[in-house]
DNA sequence: GACAACTCTCAAAGCGCTTTGGCTGACAGG
DNA sequence: CCTGTCAGCCAAAGCGCTTTGAGAGTTGTC
C-alpha cells in the first residue's frame, strides 16, 4: 500500500492525502479524518527511504563506532544505548551505527555526513581537542556529545556529568575523615572524564595541603583486571594509601579482590569509593561491604542526549550549550574514618 | 557531487555512469576505469536513500531492541553488537537498531519489514516457539536467529552453541570428581539457551544416577544479585551443594561474594563452574580462585551472524540451516575432588 | 556487399514521497 | 452583479538512483 493507492481508493489526489498525514493545514478536517481513518485501517506507512530522498531528512539518530579486535567494548556501551533507544522510540527515531576502524573514523563520519543517513549523531567518550568534533562541525552535521572536550575554540552542544565535581567531594569526604594518603584508580587519562575526575581529586587534596603522589595514581582502561592490578601494586606496596578512589565499579570489583589477597579488609584498613553508572548486573549494595559511590546513571544521559538530538532535528534547539549534571555522593559502608 | 553531474562531467550518460561503478558487463573496461577515476577523484558517493529507493535493497542489518525501564540490557548485547558491527563494517554494512517497548515488539518488525528499511535483521535471545521467527517467517523478511527456538514446525536459520553439551559436560565433569550434590544457578529458563543448559545438566545427572532437587535449582535474570541470593540458599540452607553450576560470571560474582559471607571458601567447600562469554572487562581468571568456565565467545558469533546475514542478502545463502557451535570447559582452580 | 551479431552507450521510465504553483468554487464586500 | 479573498484541492516537478528497451557503430560471415 503506497500513497497513490491509497489517493486513488480515496478518490483525491497525492497531495491532499500526503498533507492531510502530515498534518499540513491546507486540508479540511474532514478529509483529514477521512484520510487517517483509511491510511491506519489499511495499515499504509510511507516509505522513509522516499520520503528520506523527497526531504532530506533520514528519521535516524546515527553513531560511528570503533570496533575491532583491538576494541574494547566496555560495559557502558549497552546501557548508555538503552536510555538512547528509549527516548528515540517515542519519537519514532531509529539508531544507526556505523562500524568502523579505529584509523577510518573521520573517514567514517565524512561517509555518513555525505550520504545524508542519519539527522544527526552523538559522540562518545570525548578526548581533549577531539578530532570528531571539529569534523562534525565543519560538516555541519547536527550532533552532541556525550562527555566534553577541551581546548576547542567553539562552543558545542554537549551533555556531560560534573565528573570533577564529583571526584572532589569523595575526595573532601575522605580527607574529612582524616584520610591523608588518597590513591586514585582512574579510567584513560587521554580520555576527558578521567582528566576531569583526576583534576578534581587533586582540587580536594590542595585543598587539605595534600598532592597526589604519582605512586598513588593509577590510569587504565577500566577492567577487572587492571582495578585488581593497581591495587596490588598500591595495596602491596609501601606507604599504602588509606583510601582509593575508583573509576568504575568494574574496577572496584578487581579491587576488592585484591584487598581480600592481600589480608586487607574494608573499610578497616582502607576506605573505597567508586563511580558508579548504574549498570543492571552489577551494584554497589551488592559489594561484600556496600560500596560508597558517585552515582550518575548513565542510561539517564542516554536519553537525555536523544531528547537534545530530537530538539537540534526538529529545529527547536540551535545553540551550542552544554549541560553538566550534578552527580551524587552516595554513603555506603565502604568509607570509614583512616586507621592511626 | 551526484550521479548526474559526474555524468555531465565525462560526458556520458548517468546509465553508463551507473553501470561502469556497479560492474556492470556492458561498459567497456577503459570507460570503466575513466568513470572510477572520476568518481573517486571528487569523491562521489551514491546517495542511499536513492539507491535504496530504487533498488529496495537497504544495506543494512536490522535488529528490533526492546527498550523500557523494565528491560535491563545486559552486558552481552554490546559484545555481540561488537562483533557483528566488525563484520558488517567490511562489507559496507551498518545496523539500524529500532528501539521497541516489549509489547509492539511484533508491531516494530512488521513496520521494518513495511518499510524496508533493512535487508535482513538478527533475532537474539529466543525463547521456545518464539513468535517472533514465525512472524519473520511469514513476513519474508531475512533472518539469523542467535541462539535456538523449541517446538516450531520449520527449518530456521541460526547460530548457537551448544548449550546443553557444554553443562552436560561440566556437570559429569563434577559427578566424576565425586560430586553428588550439584546445583545449578541457571539465567532466565523461558529462554531456550538456559533450558538447554538445564537439559545439559539434568542429563549429565541421569548418567550418574542422580537428578536435579528443586532446591538445587535456581533460575533468574544474570545479575550479581541474583547470583548472590541463589548462591546464600544454596549454599546457607541444609543439603549444601558441593558444586555449583552457573550461567554466567556475573553469577558467578555473586556466588563467590556469597561464598565469603558464608564463610566457606572455594573449591574446599564446594567447587564452582560457570559459562563464560568472553566480556573484555571481567574475566575468569581474575577471580579470587581462578574459575573453570565453559567457555564461548559471543563476539565470536555476532561476527558469525553478520557474515551469514550478509550471505542471505547476497543470496549465497538460502538454506534455513543452524550451525551449533561446540563450547569449551576450559578447567581452572575453583574445581576439587568433592569434600567427603 | 548484405546481413547478422556484438559491443557500447543512451534516453526515459520508474521507485514513493514532498512540495511548488496553480486552479476551483464559495462567500463576503462594495 | 462584480471582484477579491480564501479554503480546499490538484497536477506535476523534483529528490538521485537503477534498469528497461533501443539505437549506433563495429566486426564477422557468407
Amino acid at each position: 500500500m503506497n500513497l497513490k493507492q491509497l489517493a486513488d481508493m480515496l478518490a483525491l489526489s497525492q497531495t491532499t492525502v500526503s498533507r492531510a498525514l502530515n498534518g499540513y493545514p491546507e486540508v479540511s478536517e474532514d478529509t483529514r479524518r477521512r484520510v487517517r481513518d483509511a491510511a491506519s485501517r489499511h495499515g499504509y506507512r510511507p516509505n522513509p527511504s522516499a520520503r528520506r530522498l523527497a526531504t532530506g531528512k533520514a528519521g535516524m539518530i546515527g553513531y560511528v563506532m570503533p570496533t575491532g579486535a583491538s576494541v574494547d567494548i566496555d560495559p557502558h556501551f549497552g546501557e548508555f544505548l538503552s536510555g538512547l533507544g528509549d527516548y528515540a522510540r517515542s519519537h519514532e527515531l531509529d539508531l544507526a551505527l556505523s562500524p568502523t576502524t579505529v584509523e577510518d573514523e573521520m573517514t567514517t563520519y565524512r561517509r555518513v555526513a555525505a550520504n545524508k543517513q542519519v539527522d544527526a549523531v552523538y559522540v562518545s567518550a570525548p578526548r581533549p581537542d577531539d578530532a570528531r568534533i571539529r569534523l562534525l562541525e565543519q560538516l555541519g552535521l547536527r550532533y552532541i556529545v556525550h562527555g566534553r572536550s577541551e581546548g576547542l575554540d567553539f562552543d558545542y552542544p554537549h551533555v556531560d556529568i560534573d565528573n570533577e565535581g564529583a571526584f572532589h567531594d569523595a575526595t573532601k569526604l575522605l580527607a574529612q575523615l582524616g584520610h591523608r594518603r588518597i590513591a586514585l584508580v582512574n579510567g584513560d587519562e587521554r580520555e576527558t572524564f578521567a582528566i576531569h575526575r583526576l583534576r578534581g581529586v587533586k582540587r580536594a587534596l590542595a585543598g587539605f595541603g595534600l598532592t597526589l603522589e604519582p605512586r598513588q595514581h593509577d590510569s587504565a582502561q577500566m577492567t577487572e583486571e587492571n582495578g585488581f592490578r593497581a591495587a596490588i601494586t598500591l595495596l602491596g606496596g609501601p606507604e599504602r594509601p588509606t583510601a582509593i578512589i575508583c573509576s568504575s565499579l568494574v574496577q572496584a570489583l578487581g579491587i576488592v579482590r585484591a584487598a581480600r589477597e592481600l589480608g586487607l579488609s574494608l573499610p578497616a584498613d582502607f576506605s573505597l569509593i567508586s563511580h558508579d553508572d548504574v549498570f543492571s548486573f552489577i551494584r554497589p549494595e551488592g559489594f561484600p561491604v556496600p560500596l560508597t559511590t558517585t552515582r550518575s546513571p548513565i542510561r539517564a544521559a542516554g536519553a537525555r542526549v536523544a531528547e537534545r538530538l530530537a530538539a537540534r532535528i526538529a529545529g527547536i534547539e540551535t545553540e551550542p550549550h552544554g549541560e553538566v549534571w550534578k552527580v551524587d555522593l552516595v554513603v555506603r559502608g565502604s568509607v570509614a574514618p583512616a586507621p592511626r
